[in-house]
DNA sequence: TAGTGGTAATTGGTCAGACCAATTGGAATG
DNA sequence: CATTCCAATTGGTCTGACCAATTACCACTA
């Protein structure tokens, strides 16, 4: 990873036996700073970094006071790199858009050729919640989760990390102003796209799932795509 | 970014700090620990953990006995992501070269819709690159910036940091063992899609993408794809 | 004069201890 | 039992010292 030099640095080290004491922990909680530098025979600064980084990669959560919690959010990397990259937000939402058109419909065929029945009845519930839904947030949400737990469905594990962290980018646009108009298209578009995983058919999953991204286009005003860039 | 807390911390604001310092820099090389930390009224430590965090976050390159060099590789983020997630070679590759399969295609249809003057020229020097090569490392490298260079063309800030990150990806593994056998091949598929985006023929620019990824998937002996997951 | 090797200065990596800021748990009070 | 307050705990910052890697400069040799 970083600092390609020869011999591991004492930070290298050390982030990778928190990384197994994590996965060995029962709870959810990791030991403190001063204990793992003890533990580990370092210093307190190494530790520190060790975490950070790992903060940084989306494996910790750490709070002063609170200490460190173990987390699982390995998209927070990319989420934060595209903020970086394209801080203008409607810029940012024309070609998350325009990559959601690339990803999605393959997400949605695949789920179709691969969902297990747990998945299944994860897509299903998830799209109830979205009909039952009462505000602005909560559908952004349920939409969101429908979303991913295609691309989790799917098998991919990269595709599910890009659909998890564009979904938390679009969380963040749709926060900031720029608003869903029609939840009835979206449950109708949802329930179309729900059908053909559920019929296994992955062709119409794939269909039904870029109809629906052309309406949300649409829906938020993005149609002019990218032809001032 | 990290660490929701009310205020920003000092490292945060440092961290905004050393980024807007390395946007007005002459050279690529950045102040050293100590005097930013004079400069910016801080301790060392504070300037040490801005800058690891600007490290992994793609933006610094950091050497002991040498000092700081600003880069620009916010695709770095995501490349360690995936590693972390997929850390068996052969299925990251069966998963990126799924992802490519689904991102690629609208690539180079949007690179023939949006390609400037500028980018088709390196985008034919790029192609001359991979027919005069001679050796297996140059023809990795040459094949992965032909496909960079198509996602840049495409006008797609994001869908490019994507691509970024899956040729790296794709050169750490076929640097392990994974080789590309046909590389005559490979020069007719590019020229297929080049002079599909050369004419401006969106469709048929996808179509020739996909083609080539078909390839270099059988070549690589990835034709089953997730089936047992 | 050009090339090589050695050394000192510089710069990042680590250590230790102190103090400050945020959180949490326990005790006291109503 | 519920609420408030305070002390302990835990992360954030500071300081100064020392260690490890790199680089620049100087001296020596061919």
């Amino acid at each position: 990873m970083p600092a390609t030099a020869q011999s591991p640095s004492l930070v290298d080290t050390v982030s990778r036996r928190i990384i197994t004491l994590a996965r060995n922990h029962t709870s959810d909680r990791l030991p403190t700073e001063r204990d793992m530098a003890a533990r580990f025979g370092v210093s307190r600064s190494v530790v520190r970094e060790a975490a950070k980084r790992l903060e940084l990669q989306g494996l910790l959560e750490i709070r002063q006071g609170s200490g460190m919690k173990i987390v699982d959010k390995l998209h927070k990397p990319l989420s934060s790199a595209v903020h970086l990259l394209v801080p203008d937000e409607k810029k940012r939402l024309v070609q998350l858009t325009e990559v959601r058109l690339a990803l999605e419909p393959e997400n949605a065929r695949h789920a179709a050729e691969r969902a297990t029945a747990t998945e299944l009845r994860k897509l299903k519930a998830a799209h109830d919640r979205l009909k039952n839904c009462q505000d602005f947030e909560t559908q952004v949400l349920a939409d969101m989760e429908f979303h991913c737990l295609i691309a989790e469905a799917s098998g991919n594990k990269i595709g599910a990390l890009l659909m998890q962290s564009l979904s938390d980018l679009l969380q963040t646009s749709l926060s900031h102003g720029y608003r869903l108009v029609t939840k009835d298209q979206a449950v109708e578009d949802h329930a179309r796209i729900l059908d053909a995983i559920l019929l296994r058919r992955a062709d119409e999953a794939a269909t039904a799932m870029k109809t629906h991204l052309l309406h949300a286009r649409d829906d938020l005003g993005l149609k002019k795509t990218l032809s001032n860039r």
